[in-house]
DNA sequence: GCAATAGCTAACAAAACTTGTTAGTTGCCA
DNA sequence: TGGCAACTAACAAGTTTTGTTAGCTATTGC
């Protein structure tokens, strides 16, 4: 987590200028816990800022994930949502409550090396180019380059009985 | 894959009627390669039915997904996608041509034992529900029960020249 | 076969989310 | 301090998906 300042040099070092929308976006997502969605930032935000659009609140968020300060999870269908957290991690979905959870420690427990997989079986593709990729031939596809992998995990968390 | 005969009686037994129109769509999630969207179906559909509406895809691939003979494969925004392949698989999205690749066998050699996880790392709730779930206290949770396992692989297929 | 009724089509409406656009104003920073 | 990036307001609009209604069709249990 970048502190304000930091931000500050930041954003400048990339040609956008040091707003306090684009800090009060940032500092939004990072108070707010889990994975809020552009509309929950904006609300937050609107706290210390009425007078902030949601427009902004989009833009501001798509430039951190253009600078690498936050990602957009994607775990099913609805608003997308925004995640602090660069680091590689997963993710625990409820199918009740449908709240997402980090998941931590996953990674090097079930998967040593990942996802530095040199020889994961993937499909061929018939020559029909991308459009046309099967799914019932299958054979080693070494130029498949994988850049990075995430495990969704689903179920039921423990506040909704799991 | 079951057969026309087949899906007649199961959706006979499952209290549907068997209509050409579901014939159709079931015939075409198969047919069509990959992981088609709704429009895609559609497309498919009214090479042989030009008067069904998107509307009745809609509602036939949700029937079909409710009886467990497709699946939705959500991996980035837009239109979701249909999975003819219910059996636990993986995905490789190419982040340059966003096509979906059926990835087999990543999970014996990479997760043994998956998805029977017990002792998975989940984020401790603070005791304020599901909403208040954050992502920087952890701690070991064996009360998240965890029924499936997705991963998602993201990079260039070798179309993209991978 | 027949009748009951589920399902289909057409034709919109609308919800939900996100982005585009334009014009006028503000304010960051070189 | 001036130039211009960025913000706001106010809509429009695109996309995807679902809701709704009315009338017609066709499947299925009998
Ligand atoms: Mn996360
Ligand atoms: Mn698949
Ligand atoms: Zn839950
Ligand atoms: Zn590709």
């Amino acid at each position: 987590m970048r502190s304000p300042d930091e931000l500050s040099e930041f954003l400048r070092a990339n040609g956008l200028k040091a707003t306090p929308q684009r800090h009060a976006v940032f500092e939004a997502l990072h108070r707010e816990s889990g994975h809020p969605t552009a509309d929950d930032i904006w609300a937050r935000v609107r706290e210390q800022m009425p007078t902030i659009s949601l427009r902004t609140v989009y833009q501001a968020l798509h430039d951190l994930v253009d600078l690498g300060e936050a990602r957009i999870v994607t775990v099913g269908a609805g608003a997308a949502q925004f995640d602090r957290n660069t680091e590689q991690h997963d993710h625990f979905v409820c199918r009740k409550c449908e709240a997402i959870f980090d998941v931590v420690s996953s990674r090097p427990r079930l998967m040593s090396g990942f996802p530095d997989v040199a020889d994961v079986e993937l499909p061929a593709t018939d020559g029909s180019g991308p459009s046309g990729a099967r799914s019932d031939v299958v054979e080693p596809a070494a130029n498949f380059q994988i850049e990075t992998a995430e495990v969704i995990f689903r179920g039921l968390c423990a506040p909704c009985g799991g």
